[in-house]
Formats: C-alpha cells, structure tokens, sequence
DNA sequence: TATTGTTATACTCTATAACTATA
DNA sequence: TATAGTTATAGAGTATAACAATA
C-alpha cells in the first residue's frame, strides 16, 4: 500500500486514478456499463457518470448492441489508448529508476516475488481486475 | 496497485482510508495539522476539516503549544488508538488467509521482497510515510 | 416484471481564496 | 510581515432513490 500511495503521488500522473483505472479495463477488452460497474465496484450513477466524462474527452467511444438496446458497449479510441500507454509508461520509467540501484539478485527476488504476488490474487476473488 | 486496491475493496474496511492514514501518523507520534498536512500531502483546510471529525469522534485529542499559540498538537486518544489498531489487525488478518496457501519457502521470498521493497522507498524520498 | 442505464439530489473529500490569531 | 490554522465557497466522485427504455 505503501508503494501504490507513493507512485500517485510521486508519478506525475496525468489523468484521475478512477478514470485511468476504468480506462485500462476498457484497454483489455469493450465493457459494457454494468460490467465496469461491477468491475471498479462503484455504483451505476457512478459510473455513468465516469464514462460521460472520458466520452466527451474523447477517451471512450459508445455503441449500443444491435439485439438488446439496453445495452451500451464502451470500447477505447486511439486517443484513449494512447492515455493509457502514456501512463503505463510514466509509472513504468518512475519504477525502474527506483530499481537501478539493486543488485541483479535483488531484482530477481523482486521478479519472482511479484509472480507470487499475482499468483495469490488470482486464486483468491477470480477478480479479473 | 492490485493488492492495495484489493485490500482496500475486499478487508470490510471500518473507517475510510483518508481518516485511518492520519490516525496512523498519530500513532506514530503526535503531530502538528501542519506536519499532517505536509505528510499526508493535502491542504490545509482539508487536513484541519479532517482533523475536526476524528476529534469529534473521539479518536483525536487537540492541544494548544505552551510556547507558540498558533501550534495544535494532535495525539490519538484510547478510542483512537484502537481504531488503528483494530483495522490493521483486520488487515493482517486478510493477508494471512491469503498466504496460508503457500509454501515456507515462498512466504520467505516473500519476506525478503517486503524488506527490499521497504529499503527502496525509504532510500528515495526521505517521506518518513 | 426484470434489467440496463440515466437523472435528481445529497454527502464527502479536495482545493483556492480570504480571514483570524500569534510571532 | 510571516506563519499556523480556520472559514467560505466551489469542484469532483460517490451513493441512494426515482425514472425511462427495453426485454
């Protein structure tokens, strides 16, 4: 927790945290309103709301399903792409200069421990998060 | 970012993160609203609105300097001291059911990762976080 | 009737600006 | 004048309740 509070803080970060976070599930694959929703675990009104706002930053784009009009199918546009390489790379860089000065053995600790650190958050909720 | 973003969704957290990160800095030792706000990285406005709640509830004791009048000293009373102490074990307790799974040996990769990991933040921004 | 999403309204945390009290 | 903290006001994100559209 320590680590995640310092890199928003100290990252420079260019976009708010919820929005980024929306638009990296968007990066794997288009969602449609409710399955961000339960997701990012905030409320419908959230976030439609959420999502109104990266639309009209031209983040998101929206299409309703030819079969069931209720549901709205979010996808990225390049620009919204692009947010979410830039960022990943921003944290990316920020993490590495704070690894250059280890050892290559404590790298490797590192390496394998975060394997480990993903392993046990797969097994636990299957969150896909 | 995944873990801390899984604690803080999945431990049935008591008290909200802002309000529980300025009682632990309280724990540590009693601060001044300025040391507070410049640790926590808020204004001050927010930490002294922050600050008002948790001595509302119970959980903060406020205190003129003798010297300098301007001064508050902030300490955690019992009521508080409990909180911090409450929710980390409520997040112990979450993490412990989560490694119970592995092997002795990754638990002590583990081990050394978080001691590594420690080291880098400390060795960077001198945060005392 | 149930489901998907939006609108209305309110609460919390945050910030900047203006202010009070003390040094 | 400068510093520590508070009050006034506004913006962003969240929630619940009520609503609209579709199944």
């Amino acid at each position: 927790m320590r680590v995640a509070r310092k890199v928003r803080f100290d990252a420079d970060n260019t976009i708010a945290p919820h929005r980024f976070s929306v638009l990296v599930r968007l990066h794997d694959r288009p969602r449609t309103l409710g399955e961000l929703a339960a997701i990012e675990q905030v409320s419908a009104p959230s976030i439609s709301r959420t999502v109104a706002q990266l639309h009209e930053q031209g983040y998101v784009d929206r299409a309703p399903d030819p079969d069931d009009g209720r549901l709205v199918h979010l996808s990225l546009t390049d620009a919204g792409r692009e947010v979410v390489d830039r960022e990943r790379a921003l944290r990316d860089a920020w993490m590495a200069a704070r690894l250059e000065g280890l050892s290559e053995g404590d790298r490797e600790l590192l390496r394998k421990a975060a394997v480990l650190i993903e392993q046990v958050l797969d097994a636990d909720g299957r969150e896909s998060r």
